[in-house]
DNA sequence: ACAGATACTGAATACGTATTCATAATGTTG
DNA sequence: CAACATTATGAATACGTATTCAGTATCTGT
């Protein structure tokens, strides 16, 4: 079924069946009446190919996310829920080893991709480079980018981290260690640095302590290091949820007691860290919020030469208090 | 940059280029290095959409997943990377909504979507028909079809919940629960089925409890349907793993150790199984070797007129002993 | 009633590639 | 060397739609 047999149908010609269904308002209201008749009672919906190969643009946008992390699958379905409104579809891309970046890359514009979302934080920086040189409109989910030509949206990780240490200064808490992921990761610094500043703002002192990876084995090893330390800490920071689980069952079999001797925080606001077992006092990112602020920003690039969204969004995050943080105020 | 750029530049025809990228054994040697040399000068890579229009075959496989679900993310980033191989491209869906099914099924048709990965326990099966009847190869990933036309992978069910059924009885428990989540699930009603009669042989009563969905929150409040039970069981089977967490943490809550008092078995063998504070006694479905079987599957059906892989797919689950099942054998 | 603006329409073309068809050049067999 | 099969190639066409261009019919204001 093409535009063609249905314009025969119709008694009209393609162009006109084609307008019918790209710019209806000027097409006369009989036509377009009987144009849609026909179409529905011969199953008939204009070709997305076709319709890219003469539009030059594919609806499609490309979405590029290291699939084994809990956190992107996450947003992954988040995207998948906030697209369809706007009417493009998501072609998946997997990150997960750097040297298949460059099959990546030279898939997407192959596809006349539209846009392309490129989640992550430990994404380096330089391979997008050829994307934005080609002139696609690229979003970074999760990471700053300085770059004019990037939008980005993110959740707030200053912010998050000093709402974390302003609630561990305020519980008493005197030595934090701050256990991060990738050292390379920009959240993992951002959060590191934002955490080392406000709680020396508040006289606390914060070591920071490398788990490897953003995962639960890391942490659990992690929490290893944190006993074997001479003046172990009274807090430890994760740089994410997996890694806080990870800390807290560690410390829990090393025997010490979590928040009693040792209050964990995360960050991400897993749907684990609701979990009872753990109950973990984290900053809950806004995904679906953060999901729909992508696909808008992007849509707006894509369709307009002047944007009129903000290029660099921060959502704040929000504060979720719950059992892994003690109060060691009227201890002493 | 078109084939006919790069055919005036290597002073061959543009047929001869096209040629060089999908049958370079018909194209003489030293043209085909032109051509190679040429294109890769100039960035050169053939269209994709132009290639679908003209060979009727888009190289797409469209991916139907309810991407709210913990397992089902999972999936998605197995197929993701089991996908790169053979050279297809995933078109992403979510199917969150069963009104919102329309929507995909007439979107696929557009896109010359090659085949069709559905990914839920849940899915209607009416809802596929329309699919088959245009000629669509389609799998079902994680639900048994009857229909010819139709391929499937899954785990096997009724294997995984006899060896957790072998498991309970050979540990000496006398009265089980299975909790279950969507009734109308398939996976729900084959691991119930197979739990019931295979406890049944071994001389211990199942009932069946609904939980209403496969979420954590449904488990923990099914905990408290257990416990208010008139004689509670010593074990409970829970439909899915992230059931079982419910479960273990309302069971926990309600002063109920597990697994002193109530042994959990999940299904599912998800990484949150493996963490300590669980510790959770599951099947674990070998979602890598399942999602490359079911590509696999997809493209045999895909190219081949008269596919060589067999329709209908069951793998074996692995039955990992951890730690909520107690052993009640000497407690008498 | 007339010039001019407006609303629709269809023919033609373009998008980038795969593929059929005919042809020329080469290799093979007797 | 003739007859024939084989290999490699380019010209032409098809895929399904959007869009430009030119043209017709209707409407507006005077």
């Amino acid at each position: 079924m093409t535009s063609i047999d249905v314009a025969h149908l119709a008694d009209v010609s393609q162009a006109t069946v084609s307008r019918a269904f790209t710019t209806p308002d000027i097409v006369a209201p009989e036509k377009l009446e009987r144009i849609y008749r026909t179409a529905s009672q011969v199953g008939y919906a204009p070709n997305a190919i076709g319709r890219s190969l003469a539009s030059q643009s594919s609806r499609i946008i490309a979405v590029v996310v290291p699939a084994a992390s809990e956190y992107y699958q996450h947003a992954l379905g988040a995207f998948a829920r906030h697209v369809i409104p706007s009417d493009y579809q998501l072609l998946l891309f997997e990150s997960f080893e750097s040297d298949h970046l460059d099959v990546v890359l030279t898939a997407m514009p192959r596809y006349n991709v539209d846009g392309v979302i490129v989640a992550s934080s430990t994404f380096p920086i330089l391979d997008v480079q050829p994307l934005i040189g080609q002139g696609f409109p690229v979003l970074m989910f999760n990471q700053d980018m300085q770059s004019p030509d990037v939008a980005s949206v993110s959740v707030d990780n200053e912010a998050g981290t000093r709402e974390l240490a302003g609630l561990l200064s305020e519980t008493g808490h005197r030595s934090v260690c701050f256990v991060g992921g990738v050292a390379s990761a920009t959240t993992d610094q951002a959060r590191y640095r934002s955490a080392a500043q406000n709680l020396a703002e508040a006289g606390i002192p914060c070591r920071y302590v490398p788990a490897g990876e953003f995962s639960y084995d890391a942490g659990y090893r992690a929490a290893d290091r944190i006993v074997a330390l001479d003046d172990a800490p009274d807090a430890v920071m994760a740089g994410s949820d997996v890694i806080a689980f990870g800390l807290i069952d560690g410390l829990r079999a090393k025997g010490i007691s979590v928040p009693e001797t040792m209050s964990v925080t995360g960050f991400d606001g897993l749907p684990q860290s609701n979990w009872k077992a753990y109950d973990l006092t984290t900053i809950e990112q806004p995904t679906q919020e953060l999901a729909q602020l992508a696909i808008e920003t992007l849509v707006d690039r894509i369709e307009n030469d002047e944007p009129t969204t903000p290029r660099r969004r921060l959502l704040e995050g929000h504060l979720k208090i719950r059992g892994t943080v003690a109060n060691r105020k009227d201890r002493e």
